[in-house]
DNA sequence: TAGATTGTTAATCGATTAACAATC
DNA sequence: TAGATTGTTAATCGATTAACAATC
């Protein structure tokens, strides 16, 4: 289904054509234009059109593109009707905030089990997800099939951690760390969150429009 | 200091530069050349050389460029010598993780209030910062001259927030929402992290290397 | 049918890579 | 000095935008 070299420009896309395509259909709108859509987009017809063409031609000329039949499609091209089993590693802050707050199961993935070494908090639970000793953590992946692994622990765990995991068969990663993956494993699948690298780069815009302030005056 | 029209590329690669140096002054390596650097950061000697000539001639000729002359420059147009004083709204799983995590002080800003409508929570501290309530948010923003705040607040709220916020001066934000801002605000400055687009992208490259082994087979 | 809007090709724009003279 | 490596210009590559024939 999916078509070969998708550029990453349009893959980063995805989620918000979803996303506003889900609004669109919660206001009962069935149709929109390329057009109509770039405007909530803030994108261009052309750019819509060409993203969606990269998938196959989901609109129909004259008319436009059907909401929820675009939206299926696109969820269908992100795979979130997938069930990737995953599993959470590091219940501090971060880790308890991804398990609280993200629905999983609307973005093609199970969490089957929450990792810590905390043993005050072993056996409670986020979201009826069972906080387990990362002890255990090599033979629950193995013994059930989890295929990725959410990384919130300090970054000077991160290397062992995904030996074991990549040992167990866990080779994707969503990596709230700034141990480098792809380094030791090429094969893995990795989409890394760099929080600070973000906030460092709100910082250099501030900065930015305050000093053209500075020139203007 | 920082010239005009730096592109967003460029922009996003400087937090890396700054990351990967500092590592290399804390290991006391002081100098490195272009493809060096490069290969850290995966990156090449050409890009290298053209980002960072962006901002200046930093390097010495057939020497390459000095570690901590170079991290310190970076710096500098990141703006992480500034003090831009910020406060977090929302001390939920999100926003707690953000004010215990970050070293806001490594990175421009200036954490001086957290505000939530929770009361059993006001009073409280996370990292020495005083959880207060959002009812005197617009007043304390007012009498601290806050410049921006770090929005950890559900959707549904951050329309009235942003509100409140903007008439008080604060003007540049790190969204956690999905409220748009620059929609009703053209001239916030914006930085918008989407946790849950960025799981939907790795759940589409998770699918693309599946449907591609299917492919081998 | 006429108007609207797509799918797709061509043109433009911007970012990355290559090349090389300048120079430490 | 000779070797190394930068700064910078030119060439290539990729992504965005424009244009328009196809067609609902």
């Amino acid at each position: 289904m999916n078509k070969e070299n998708i550029s990453k420009s349009v893959i980063r896309r995805l989620p918000r054509y979803y996303r506003f395509l889900t609004e669109l259909e919660e206001q009962d709108i069935d149709k929109i234009s390329s057009g109509k859509l770039a405007a909530i987009m803030r994108s261009t017809a052309s750019q819509v059109r060409q993203d969606l063409n990269c998938f196959g031609g989901f609109g129909h000329q004259g008319y436009g593109y059907s909401v929820p039949a675009l939206r299926d499609e696109i969820a269908k091209i992100l795979g979130l009707n997938k069930r990737y089993k995953a599993i959470l590693v590091g219940a501090g802050h971060i880790g308890t905030a991804i398990a609280a707050h993200l629905r999983f199961d609307m973005m093609g993935f199970q969490l089957v089990g929450i990792f810590d070494n905390n043993k005050e908090i072993l056996g409670a639970h986020i979201n009826r997800v069972e906080i387990m000793d990362s002890e255990n953590i090599g033979q629950f992946c193995r013994d059930n099939g989890v295929q990725a692994a959410f990384l919130c622990i300090p970054r000077s765990a991160a290397k062992q951690t995904v030996k074991t995991l990549y040992d167990a068969g866990v080779t994707r990663f969503w990596n709230f760390t700034h141990y480098y993956i792809q380094g030791d494993y090429p094969e893995a699948v990795v989409e890394n969150v760099h929080l600070s690298d973000m906030l460092m780069t709100l910082c250099y815009r501030i900065n930015e429009v305050e000093n053209s302030y500075d020139e203007n005056e």
